[in-house]
DNA sequence: CTAGGATTTCCCAATTTTTCCCACTTCCGC
DNA sequence: GCGGAAGTGGGAAAAATTGGGAAATCCTAG
């Protein structure tokens, strides 16, 4: 269960450091490979490849004529690719997805329990913002008894 | 159950002085480790780590594609890590969490039944203040009829 | 088909950071 | 006042980040 968050850094050709603590969990020991992925939110998410299969399955069993899956096929899977950890760690992500999720150099690496979420520093500050800001944060429906 | 309030201090790196009478009750007398998160009030909490468990689960099992439920599983499991005390009884807190609850040096230590709640001094008292001050404070729907 | 250039990939090594432990000082109880 | 425990700070060893550099590969042009 992936939880935890940590600011890293890009270096100039683009590899992002991922937290020691975390590089076994995510590869099972360098044994396999992991997945990155876009979501809608902006952001990217890290799968351990193994745990990425049956959401990939998943996305790609709705049906083609709904228009309205398409675009969640196009993101998910569309942006989704293999990569390996080089021997310091470090993941070489892709111009695409960079521009995508408006990354350039600041990162925020979030753990979300079966897998990480990477934001651009900037970005996350603000969706944190929208929730601890003001007095109150909007409580979800289903959400109102949730007792801490 | 944990309960009352002590003010402490961080030191320059960043460790954090649990109070000595309840490092045995949070950490079951050194067996269990501790898991320190962030609250939407700006402030962090502490469980024991079995006590964190279920509330984890809770958290993971909201729907994930009902966007309202994101930034909860952000804030709640995104930055939660498991820790232990140091051989002095301290806790290593993250620069992340430090800079989400404005913590620098001077803590307010708050026990809250199944958890503490570690507040910047100076938050704790602008909270305080906003209930205190003002004749009679606003009463939440359903506590008009609450007998101290 | 070959040669040159550019890009990518992999690895190494120095600096920085982290972690763990020890010692000193202060406070409280006896 | 004395003994013990707890708070506080510092330091050394270990580990990790970061940047750079060399080798291999791919692409293009001649």
């Amino acid at each position: 269960m992936f939880q935890g968050a940590s600011q890293i850094n890009l270096d100039a050709k683009g590899r992002l450091a991922v937290p020691t603590r975390v590089r076994d969990p995510l590869t099972q020991g360098g044994t396999v490979p992991v997945v990155l992925t876009a979501h809608p939110d902006k952001c990217l998410l890290l799968y351990p490849a193994p745990a990425w299969e049956p959401v990939r399955a998943k996305v790609m069993s709705f049906p083609s004529l709904d228009a309205a899956f398409n675009p969640w096929k196009r993101l998910l899977v569309g942006f989704a690719e293999e990569l390996s950890l080089d021997g310091a760690g470090r993941l070489l992500v892709s111009p695409e997805l960079r521009a995508f999720a408006g990354i350039d150099k600041r990162v925020m690496f979030i753990g979300q329990g079966s897998y990480y979420e990477i934001w651009d520093l900037e970005r996350w500050q603000q969706q944190l913002d929208r929730l601890t800001a003001g007095g109150s944060p909007v409580l979800p429906p289903g959400m109102e008894n949730f007792s801490l």
